[in-house]
DNA sequence: GATGAATGAGACTTCATTCAT
DNA sequence: GATGAATGAAGTCTCATTCAT
């Protein structure tokens, strides 16, 4: 119907507003439904179409989920993208309890969907491919902030020179990941943690100080097993 | 097989020679296939039964994904159990860094089958469930014996007393299961990591000495941007 | 094959082509095969659609069989419905010879449908339910029209004021009911009457005349039949 | 393992102890579940015996439902037997009323297991060649005591000598169970006997008394009931 | 005779995908 | 572009039946 419909021809221009809206549907139905039941049929009655529509802009099933996947990341990184900007404001507690709140949030809201992924290896293959071929990168860009962040600390001689700021950035992200896995394993009654409803504190503390005692344990713990 | 298979005759439940088979060439299937592709055929074929055997040992499909994903957490903590008793011996250091090294290999088993359940939110819901009747735990159950380890240290004042040894522990833990989600999501050529092919070392270290600068950094850190 | 297709877009349910096809197709395969070997498959090969078809336009092989009798009560009630208005007319005895002609040809066709029903308890209670929610009645609803003729006849003295009208029509429609649930059990070679080609002006003789001796059997009772 | 294993290989003698206990409990399945519904593997249970034992004691799944059906008439046979030797005690109309308030509790007893058959036209068809083979009747097998006795009861005068004795049979049976088969299929609120918890009096009555005007409409037909 | 684990055909149902309108 | 009825392959699960013990 329109007027240029034959050299049109790209399964639909990157994005459209009938695109998008089924994407949206889509990410609303797979966080209700979960990968493994969310149906083409409940999708495209969510974003009001037919089920046909659906493939016009996308070539498959699993090309809808990508896309859906697709904008998870952008998200997640454009939250932490933030935190560089912060060196040297406040204090360097402050802006590492506020990204581990940050990232408990994040967590909660996208591991449920990023880890459907793992139930479909078909669909991460075609998932890493994609990202391949673009520079999309994967999770772990969203450490690259983090870890600039600790460096302009470094610089500024707020964190410990020797300190290894991609390690740190593993270690505190990677507990906030791991709680809310936990959490959404096992509900929300986690032993460990449940009288504590902030854990952000405990950990941004706990890795600057660090656990070596202070004094070097005068004594004679260190007798290395030879 | 067994020597006395007269005397031997348990009533199916809870064991039996077929039905181990069959949690077997379940877990096969599952780790070849994802969850989203493991069909009943398949699995029965794997074990060298036919389809309708599995319902005689299993209610459900989902039952024996159960039984396979039961087996996953007990591997799991029986290899951090030796933990507690190692404290005293060696170094902290060296102790954290095994406990690290094998929850990298541990994860990188059982990820991709644990995160398969957040596919299908009605699976997990069952899981959970079964979790609470049994009193089988969940996966919080390996931090247990890491936070006895740190505690029987501080006890020895080879880690300091104001620790927080259930902190230390989820950011070690943590760090490794993201490091894993990530090769696994990514492939291997992690960004950060990808030079180092042990990463253990460099998280224990920074664990231990922790990021905060060693003299509290004088000079004048803290303008607050107003 | 509808001239205005464009205009009458059912959408599906009440009615359209193909679910007319599919209940026709249903009724044929459950008369030859019976409720208990009558498959979706064949069903649909039937009607020339593909199975999933089916669950287009019902919500269960239930739902189809429920449609199929649904269709069958108003056939029948609709043949006795002309009953009432032929009161007056003609003979009582011809009016119900005609009525129990008629039944035994309507109770040949459908007993087999409607006695499958026992065969499934569960079917059997959901079909009530709808017949409750929907008004639709049962098969008592056939005795209404017999009724009203008959006392429309007593109105005219061509039946005894005195005579019960429900008992009548019970006795003589369950008559007929009875005849044709033995001969399909047995096959036709029914013993008392396989010598009566019709059975109707018998059953509808005994019925008016009743079989009470006319004269009060005055003292001698004994009148042998020769 | 009995010494003449070998010899007795008569699917096992028209009966025995097992054999009944298995009729027994696929009677019981039966009436509960309903043909559709009722496995070997709950018959068996409900026995106590292995499913496979059934297999020793009939041909078929069938062979036993045919065995539970083969008592059945017996039973009802022999209810009505005893009718013939009443004739010539109490009364005509309380003789009769025993006998359709027998007979409404002997349908509601059988008709359900009874009409199971018509879901199945396989067995119905066994069912049959059964009947021809051996002598055992059909259901019309029961009208014959009535038939015997109502002409016992004309040879005593207490019947019109002129009535027919296989009609009237009929009818009153053929009112008892349509009764009973409209009960089961809508549930107990059936409309025109509803009010009547013994309809029995009222179809003997009416039947005795038959229809026709006791004087023969005299031109003057509009006598109404007051 | 009795057992019951194993079988495997086949039932019902779902759902991604196509195509004529 | 949009529709939605139709498709048909594939999935899970049932159940009558067999057979080695």
């Amino acid at each position: 119907m329109t007027e240029h419909s034959l050299t049109s021809r790209a399964p639909s221009p990157p994005t459209s507003r009938t695109r998008d809206q089924l994407v949206d549907a889509a990410e609303r139905v797979l966080r209700a439904k979960g990968l493994a039941r969310a149906t083409t049929r409940e999708i495209a009655r969510e974003a009001g179409y037919a089920e046909g529509t659906l493939y016009l802009h996308f070539a498959d099933k699993l090309d809808l989920v990508r896309a859906v996947h697709e904008r998870l990341l952008p998200g997640f990184i454009e939250m932490v993208s933030h935190l560089p900007g912060r060196a040297g404001t406040g204090t360097v507690e402050g802006n590492l309890t506020d990204l581990a709140r940050g990232a408990l949030g994040l967590y909660r809201d996208m591991l449920p969907l990023g880890s459907s992924l793992f139930a479909d290896p078909e669909l991460l293959q075609r998932f890493r491919a994609m990202h391949i071929e673009r520079g999309g990168g994967g999770p772990h860009r969203a450490w690259e902030p983090v870890v600039a962040y600790l460096r302009a600390e470094q610089a500024l001689g707020r964190v410990a020179p020797e300190a290894d700021p991609a390690a740190a950035t593993l270690l505190l992200l990677g507990a906030c990941q791991q709680l809310v896995f936990v959490e959404l394993m096992t509900g929300p009654e986690v032993l460990p943690f449940r009288d504590r409803p902030d854990p952000a504190p405990a950990l941004v503390a706990t890795l600057l100080a660090g656990l070596a005692p202070t004094q070097p344990s005068h004594h004679t713990p260190t007798e290395p097993s030879p």
